[in-house]
RNA sequence: GGGCCCGUGGCGCAGCCUGGUUAGCGCGUUCGCCUGAUAAGCGAAAGGUCCUGGGUUCGAAGCCCAGCGGGCCCA
């Protein structure tokens, strides 16, 4: 039996209790294995990072794979949904570090193990706790077996994946300068790198010529820092340079920056020599740091050297080369066979060669060395600048570059082979690949792979200490079959070493992979391969992913790096990139800012599958969300509406004992033209939906379920077929709108399943599964297809133009001030064309009913209703002038004329007779007015005119002042909270004779509406039981009503 | 400095690819209506330089160019 649902209902409660219903009957697993023999789909999660709780951004993100996954499982894919966790890397190695007390690398080399367990721990509470979190959102993936980059088995495949790179030759060791980052201790990748304002020196510091008396080389530079490691100085061989002789001695300068001299520091100047940039080459001069530092001048150091990186945006047009400490200043250093130096150790203290410096830090102490350059005069001028800087996108620090050295992976010889292969990929949007991702591709250095750290993939490298020779190793059996068991693939233990030929001894260099490396070969490593065939050779490539637009840099760059390195091809097929999570202002939600709204915040004050359809519906998924509570209020309501539709329908269903089976064989020979118009309506939608969630236009489907639902069913539908569910007598009338709306029901919960799966797994357990037809669960449904031999259009349309006569009517009859409930005597409809009264004649009982009118009347396309007048306004200001003294005789002909006749000859000029005189009227003399009746109205809309006459005839006070009186009874039935089969005697007293006469001769009506055994109507009467005074049309009603067996 | 995206009534968004009658929708506001889905529902009204300026075109919110503002990414 379908049952009657509950009027009001708690949301969240009732997804708990569906949620408890999936577990409980496994239907989860019944889904997995009902699709086993199905086509594959292989979908990728990109891997969450497991050191936290989920936020708004992480939901929509796994609410939105749900969704898609859902989708297409119910269109017959076995679909392969392992979520995944990225487990490694410093975010967690720095909140473990605070947990535990730990300042720096130093404490952790005390007990690598003891640090290591509790990373790993950290990770696994995290992914736990997230998991959960998940689940609430009902998401369904493989939660009990996930892939976890922590995992042997995972780190393996990375293992083998940097063989592959080894064996390719693309991977290298290399001095060479790196972003780093001081308090982390490490080097850090392009993609970790955040750039945020700082405020830093801005310094002008003087180089003095070596052989020349008070002659220098004028440079600038934000890093004075970087002035101790200082080997040379670089110009542009093709700008012009002055020497300028000024109060600070003679200046070395660019000549279109010359101009600073007098407009920054008030230098006046005399111009004494002008020569190109590359005849500056080698030009010897001395730091003048050199009486404070130890460095040992390498050959050549000390020299002007040419490059073109040289800009004259900013500084000098002299640049400062320290080659330890920029990647430009490195590779121009090395072409004149200068060697870098660095003069700086891991945590960003200067080393013993800085001399005065050792044990300064980095950037804290640059103001130490701008002193010393005052006190040696050559500072010309110290200021600050605000700019664009690189910091650690975990721990904050600003990053410096140092000379190190790394392991790298040759992204520059795959470029070409990346921008090729990422052209097989689809792309939503299109510009994703085409313009973001390219430009990215396009600027990608060789790629640093190595991270000075504990918590990550091991480095699977092995370095002979006596040969040198290197040796990568693929796998823990492999491992273990040279240096003995193993633990598992963590630092410390798989820090052995083992016997190299030569007789030396191979070491694992201590370093640990990039934490993009370990999501990098998730296509694969989530698979067990290479350890494991299957089901890596079924599946493989990715069909699927879908993730925020930040991973353009991240998972998208890294897959695609890391699966040219394995297979030689891009791993994935399909990409939908979305946006980010924003608050109402637009502005990034961040705890600092307070205004972060979690996802559990918005299930607490609405539900799961209100925050899963407002963040499917709010916008395209490539744009940023703006969270607003205001819309999902919108959305709430939405659901509010569906409820209640279904509310009606089981309501009345269940009264009248309807099931499935009584669906007559021949149903569509007993609708009417709604219920043709619904089911028209109901296949549109479906084909709607189906195309949306075959593109990916996920917001398409919300939003056209959303005009279904609210427009069409609710506000269209239900309002027509309401009367007729009333009837109390069993007819096939009824019984047909009870099938279409079952039916709308039932394919509504299928094609909200993927997206509301809570709400449409409780319809539809009411409506088919406890009925035993059906499946189990919605979710083991097929997803519906659309009956195109329903598709009406010709109806929909029909649809549209009477919607829209009762909607004028509604308008026409607000003019006039004439309520709903009372009929019009007639409803005249002038169409604008054959189309729209083809469509109001096909419709004219529904518009007859809905407009509450006695009579329709459907005119010829374009044709006024004879009581239309049209009246002629002369117009004095064209007259006056014109015909002068005649123009108020003109004006009374045009009045007394027939207006029609004068509009329809008026084009040519309609000649007159006024005093003898022939006179020409033209439309500027003219101004034609319509007139209407005062018991007429009338409203336009697209498809024509509509015209009420709100006449009251006899019949027409009768039915008002009876429906007045019965809405009235009922108000009070309900106030006294009687049952709906309750039967009352009623009296109604009103001092107006006229009107008592008009409730007498509806006195059955009003008796069998109100379930009135006893009624009585007089002008006076004696009450009792509850009474009431009504203020009904102006006159005062008195009421009184009670209950009787 | 470069790349990409966005800019439509007070607010949130469609429409733009494929140019064409009065630019839609929702929220909010005001005024009504309805009441056997009822601690709901419906209608109407007011409210718009479609960021700005050029261009293409008979016609531009839409296409092209430039600029401004916002976001993301990079240098």
């Amino acid at each position: 039996m379908i049952a009657p649902a509950p009027r009001n209902i708690d949301l969240k409660k009732l997804e708990e209790k569906v949620q408890k219903f999936w577990k409980e009957h496994k239907v989860y697993e019944k889904s997995k294995e009902a699709l086993r023999d199905k086509p594959a789909y292989y979908f990728l999660d990109g891997p969450p990072y497991a050191s936290g709780a989920i936020h708004l951004g992480t939901a929509w993100n796994k609410i939105m794979k749900d969704a898609i996954l859902r989708y297409l499982a119910m269109r017959g894919y076995n679909v392969r949904r392992q979520p995944g966790w990225d487990c490694h890397g410093l975010p967690i190695e720095v909140k473990v570090e605070k947990e535990m007390g730990i300042k720096n690398k130093r404490e952790i080399e005390e007990n690598v193990e003891a640090f290591i367990e509790a990373c790993r721990n950290w990770a696994l509470r995290h992914v736990e706790i997230m998991t959960s979190q998940f689940k609430r959102l009902g998401v369904w993936m493989d939660w009990d077996e996930p892939y976890m980059t922590l995992k042997d088995d995972y780190i393996e495949s990375a293992w083998w994946t940097i063989k592959r790179a080894h064996e390719k030759g693309l991977l290298t060791r290399d001095l060479r300068v790196v972003t780093w980052c001081p308090r982390c201790e490490t080097a850090l990748a392009d993609a970790e790198i955040e750039y945020a304002e700082r405020t830093d020196p801005s310094i002008y510091v003087k180089f003095p010529v070596v052989g020349a008396e008070n002659e220098y080389l004028l440079i600038w530079t934000t890093t004075p820092w970087t002035l101790v490691g200082n080997l040379a100085v670089v110009v542009h061989p093709d700008f012009d340079y002055v020497k300028v002789k000024t109060s600070q001695g003679k200046l070395i300068i660019a000549k279109e920056l010359v101009h600073l001299l007098e407009d920054k520091f008030g230098l006046s100047y005399e111009v004494l020599e002008e020569f190109k940039g590359r005849e500056l080459e080698g030009l010897q001069y001395e730091n003048p740091l050199k009486d404070y530092i130890k460095v040992e001048a390498p050959e050549n150091a000390y020299r002007v050297i040419l490059a073109d990186f040289v800009t004259l945006g900013e500084g000098t047009g002299l640049v400062h080369c320290a080659p330890g400490h920029g990647p430009e200043d490195f590779e121009a250093a090395k072409r004149y066979g200068i060697p870098a130096i660095c003069p700086v150790d891991e945590e960003g203290r200067f080393t013993e060669i800085a001399g005065k410096y050792a044990g300064y830090k980095t950037k804290k102490d640059d103001k130490v060395i701008i002193q010393d350059l005052s006190k040696k005069g050559a500072l010309l001028k110290a200021e600050h600048i605000t700019h664009r800087y690189g910091h650690c996108w975990r721990c904050k620090s600003p990053i410096i570059y140092r000379a190190t050295e790394q392991w790298f992976i040759a992204i520059t010889k795959l470029k070409e082979k990346m921008l090729s292969e990422i052209e097989r990929v689809e792309w939503i949007p299109e510009w994703a690949g085409s313009a973001r991702f390219k430009d990215w591709i396009s600027n990608a250095k060789d790629w640093t792979i190595s991270r000075q750290r504990y918590w990550g993939i091991p480095l699977p490298v092995w370095v002979c200490d006596s040969c040198g020779s290197m040796e990568v190793i693929a796998s823990k059996a492999e491992l273990e079959a040279k240096a003995g068991k193993v633990k598992e693939l963590h630092r410390p233990y798989v820090d052995v070493s083992f016997a190299c030929e030569c007789g030396g001894e191979k070491r694992r260099v201590s370093d640990v992979l990039d934490v993009w490396f370990d999501s990098g070969v998730a296509g694969w490593a989530s698979l067990g391969y290479p350890a494991k065939e299957e089901p890596f050779r079924s599946l493989y490539p990715v069909d699927f992913i879908t993730e925020g637009h930040d991973q353009t840099r991240g998972w998208f760059y890294s897959q695609l790096g890391c699966g040219l390195l394995a297979f030689d091809e891009v791993p994935y097929r399909r990409v939908l990139m979305h946006g980010f999570t924003l608050d109402e202002k637009g502005e990034k939600m961040s705890k600092s800012l307070g205004n972060v709204v979690t996802p559990e915040e918005v299930i607490e004050r609405f539900s799961a599958d209100i925050l899963r359809f407002y963040v499917l519906w709010a916008n395209k998924p490539w744009e940023d969300l703006r969270f607003n509570w205001e819309e999902v209020k919108v959305v709430s309501k939405m659901f509010n509406i569906l409820w209640n539709v279904y509310v009606f329908a089981t309501t009345y269903m269940s009264l009248d004992g309807f099931t499935p089976e009584k669906v007559p064989p021949n149903l569509r020979k007993h609708c009417r033209s709604e219920d043709k118009w619904i089911l028209s309506k109901l296949n549109s939608v479906i084909k709607e939906v189906s195309e949306a969630f075959d593109t990916l236009h996920l917001y398409k489907a919300t939003r056209a379920l959303n005009e279904f639902i609210v427009e069409d069913l609710s506000r269209w539908y239900i309002t027509l077929v309401r009367p007729r569910t009333w009837v109390e007598k069993e007819s096939i009338d009824k019984i047909a709108a009870y099938s279409v709306l079952y039916r709308v029901l039932c394919h509504l919960a299928k094609l909200l399943a993927p997206i509301a799966p809570h709400v449409s797994e409780e319809i539809y357990q009411n409506l088919v599964a406890s009925l035993g037809i059906g499946e189990d669960s919605v979710h083991l449904e097929k997803f519906p297809s659309p009956h195109e031999e329903y598709i009406d259009k010709e109806l929909e349309e029909d649809m549209l133009v009477a919607r829209g006569v009762v909607e004028a009517t509604a308008s026409a009859r607000e003019k006039l001030g004439v309520k709903r409930r009372w009929p019009v005597l007639r409803l005249i409809f002038s169409p604008i064309d054959d189309r729209a009264a083809k469509a109001a004649k096909h419709l004219e009982e529904l518009i007859k009913r809905q407009g509450n009118a006695m009579e329709l009347v459907i005119l010829p396309p374009g044709e006024e209703p004879a009581e239309v007048e049209l009246v002629a306004e002369p117009n004095f200001a064209t007259l006056g002038p014109e015909f002068k003294g005649l123009a108020k005789d003109v004006a009374e002909a045009i009045r007394r004329e027939d207006a029609r006749k004068l509009h329809a000859g008026i084009e040519k000029g309609y000649p007159l007779t006024v005093k003898g005189e022939e006179v020409l009227i033209k439309e500027k003399h003219v101004e034609f007015k319509k007139r209407l009746p005062e018991n007429m109205a009338s409203a336009s809309f697209d498809h024509g005119v509509v015209y009420i006459d709100a006449t009251k005839t006899r019949e027409i006070l009768e039915l008002g002042y009876a429906r007045e009186v019965v809405r009235r009874i009922q108000e009070m039935r309900k106030e006294l909270d009687l049952a709906v089969e309750a039967y009352i005697s009623t009296k109604v007293s009103v001092g107006d004779e006229e009107i008592v006469d008009y409730l007498e001769a509806q006195r059955e009506y009003i008796a069998r509406e109100t379930r009135s055994k006893q009624l009585e109507i007089a002008t006076q009467l004696t009450h009792e039981g509850y009474e009431k005074v009504w203020k009904i049309e102006g006159k005062e009603f008195r009421i009184s009503i009670r209950e009787v067996e």
